[in-house]
DNA sequence: TCAATATGAATGCAATTGCATTTAAACACG
DNA sequence: CGTGTTTAAATGCAATTGCATTCATATTGA
């Protein structure tokens, strides 16, 4: 390398454009976090987790591919396994191939409780992000926030 | 209003950008604080709020103003400025027009912190987000973001 | 004027996060 | 094998957040 590229200042509109990527995440996440409060249910990174859990389906997820899945630290997931395992929506299972670790799996009251989260989950959703774009520009914001995703990952 | 648009349900392009905007703002997030935390400085918080003390001038702001410019609550707020006034990054003065409130000015040191966190929090914003987006597709980006944030606004 | 209410800000306490360390099992290799 | 290193997960502790309450001053209206 003859240069140092990541060190130079972005241009003011990638600054404004990330101080408003961060500014819409918060509204958003606030507005989501209320509705589901409201509504006597768990918080959104419960949601996450039990999705990512159900998508992995009967086999299970391990703690640490969780982790990479969730952007969590190792000490923050532990202890959201912790609350959902109270909660009976997961399982900490033995792990065979390795003793050292351990296969979280959903319940039957961990999907049940995803799917109650979800219909308040979408239709926030909608009402936050979805109402205020035309299909195209969700489009074009999708694209270019997997954009982003597909650079950031192997960095 | 003869229906309720807000309750159906998002379309699956922008329940997968609301995902990914989550997931880029995290990850610039935990990138940038990380870069700053490794230089030794203060965390993006507090950039956020010495920010809108300096736009604000010598006149400074009600705590309740930089309330809804941050997004913060009203007694994380308030402890941010403890926080804040243990470094002498801002002062808290009485104000004078109303007895029961404050007004928060930035100081010549949250001044000089400010611009060096800006020295690692610029190149950061421009290496996770400037780097992997042409012009045009930070201007896209940026044009919906800000269509979104004028819709939440008033909400 | 004074009682009732509303608003700006602080604070006590529980829940959550971040950090560092710890425990235990797996690997690597002499 | 056995010692040293790495990896998976848990835990103690300090810092931060969220919630509800409190305190003081403003505002309103009888």
């Amino acid at each position: 390398m003859t240069s140092n590229p990541t060190s130079t200042s972005p241009s003011s509109t990638v600054i404004r454009a990330w101080s408003r990527l961060a500014k819409v995440q918060q509204l958003a996440a606030d507005a989501i976090e209320q509705r589901l409060k409201a509504a006597d249910l768990p918080p959104l990174a419960w949601y996450d987790a039990l999705l990512e859990l159900e998508r992995a389906g009967p086999a299970g997820l391990r703690p640490f591919e969780l982790e990479r899945e969730l952007l969590l630290s190792q000490c923050n997931l532990s202890r959201l396994i912790d609350r959902l395992e109270k909660e009976d929506y997961v399982e900490r299972q033995a792990c065979q191939d390795d003793g050292r670790g351990q296969v979280i799996a959903i319940t039957a009251a961990g999907r049940a409780i995803r799917r109650r989260m979800w219909g308040v989950y979408g239709p926030a959703i909608q009402s936050v992000i979805g109402a205020h774009l035309s299909s195209g520009q969700a489009a074009a914001l999708d694209t270019a926030l997997g954009t982003l995703i597909s650079g950031a990952r192997p960095a």
